[in-house]
RNA sequence: GCUGGAAUCGUGUAGUGGCAAUCACGGGAGACUGUAAAUCUCCUGCCUUUCGGCUUCGUAGGUUCGAGUCCUACUUCCAGCA
């Protein structure tokens, strides 16, 4: 059968477990390290295919729970695919649905914990919507109350619907709040079976679905900040005929590069490791140091929507009355057609009259600046600049 | 000119005798990491670092223990009629 994903390493950063390479697919190539955008519902919210092949992304990452609830899976099946679908000639990704294990369910703020606290804030959600055990998540829809439930296997035939380049397993993302006790039990009663499942299900969909590119599929590690469990759970998919993997979970910040580190140690080296859901520049220069290969986040997307604007000085809310009358480029040395052609004194007003092209211009530059800095990162490494570049950039970026 | 109605935070409003300031908008600030997010949170009369203190319901009087609320006059605005 042919290969659904190929991967080749190029440079390495001496000692450390960084390194550049090519990810090939059917829908073309990722060159790695690489920042991954996400559209969620098959669109990169506010951005035409177009806008976004622009920013430089080189594929982009759906989700599985929110196309099959609308418009369902097989919709996306009978128009030819998620490429077809959505009118993207570049690679794809989904995520399994198992983000929306922690979210619908448990919904705790913070993913990432900044300072350790045990901060148990709901997201602002009053209601539980989803249920867990061990052979799957019984979901409440959140678009009409309807009960579903995700099995690895569901997963696994909605991500072949979907047709991504690059699927994940499903997965149960913990978060820091959890104790050790559930993290073991998580780990070992269904991350490591649901990848053994997902896996023998997508070879299945593999062999079955012939009309189509063979899909690949990332095993999830999970682990929390635990050094014992991250190590366990990198052996045991590392073991196992994945075609990549996820890194996945909760992290305690401080030690986000660590937690890669312990995975990618494990994990082998000739397959690629996609950093889920970070985005934060700081994050991505000690994950990227410590083997992580690409990432996807929906951070730059959404702060953007929201009015904040990435800078080389940090991130800043150009609905600041400050940039009212300001009449400068938002950011003179970026490259995007937001900063090109706009000043600051209209992305503000855009903001504060609610209008959409304001999200448009916000979300080109954020993601324009993360796929730059990714790229650039990818260059360091190359040409031997890779710690001089993060000590200059990282300075810069939290001088504020 | 006559008749009726109205006047409360920057704006529109809530408050119909008992500690004025509800809600919305506007304004200010912040947050956002595998998207329940063009969302959410906080502040928005004055003074005070805090605790707290003080001021205000068009103007001037009156009734009342007590008035944004009831009465009188005035001012301004709105509507209708001339």
């Amino acid at each position: 059968m042919k290969k659904a994903l190929e991967f080749e390493i190029h440079d390495r950063l001496p000692g450390a477990l960084a390194r550049t390479g090519t990810i090939t697919t059917p829908h073309g190539i990722i060159q790695t390290p690489a920042f991954i955008p996400v559209g969620t519902k098959a669109t990169l919210k506010a951005l035409t295919p177009e806008q976004l092949s622009e920013t430089g992304a080189q594929a982009v990452l759906a989700n599985a729970y929110h196309l099959y609830l609308r418009p369902g899976h097989d919709i996306i099946d009978q128009a030819g695919g998620l490429n077809e679908f959505m009118h993207w000639d570049k690679p794809t990704f989904t995520d399994s649905g198992g983000f929306q294990v922690m979210s619908l369910g448990v919904g705790f703020k913070k993913i990432i914990d900044m300072d350790g606290k045990t901060d148990e804030r709901p997201l602002g959600k009053k209601e539980k919507l989803a249920w867990i055990d061990n052979d799957g998540v019984k979901f409440k829809s959140h678009l009409d109350g309807s009960m579903h439930k995700f099995t690895p296997e569901l997963s696994m035939q909605i991500q072949h619907g979907i047709g991504a380049d690059i699927t994940f397993a499903f997965d149960e993302l913990t978060t820091l709040h959890h104790n050790y006790e559930y993290q073991v039990e998580s780990l070992h009663e269904r991350t490591h079976p649901w990848a053994v499942r997902s896996l023998v299900e997508h070879q299945r969909l593999n062999e079955v679905r012939t009309h189509r590119p063979p899909q690949a599929l990332f095993g999830v590690v999970q682990g929390a900040n635990y050094e014992d469990l991250r190590r366990e759970c990198s052996k045991f998919l590392g073991a196992m005929d994945f075609d990549g993997y996820g890194l996945g979970g909760a992290f305690t910040k401080e030690n986000i590069g660590e937690i890669t580190g312990w995975m990618c140690q494990e994990l082998p080296e000739n397959k690629p490791r996609h950093m889920l859901g970070i985005s934060e520049p700081d994050d991505i220069f000690d994950c990227i140091e410590n083997g992580a290969d690409t990432f996807d986040c929906v951070s730059p997307a959404r702060v953007g929507r929201n009015g904040a604007l990435y800078t080389k000085f940090g991130r800043v809310n150009v609905t600041r009355a400050q940039y009212a009358t300001d009449f400068t480029s938002f950011d003179a040395d970026c490259d995007c057609y937001t900063c090109q052609n706009f000043t600051s004194a209209y992305l503000h007003h855009l903001f504060k009259s609610g209008e959409l092209l304001s999200n448009t211009l916000a979300t080109i530059h954020n993601e324009r600046f993360i796929i730059r800095l990714v790229d650039d990162i990818r260059r360091s490494i190359s040409d031997g600049t890779f710690y001089d570049f993060k000590q200059v950039f990282l300075n810069n970026y939290y001088s504020k």
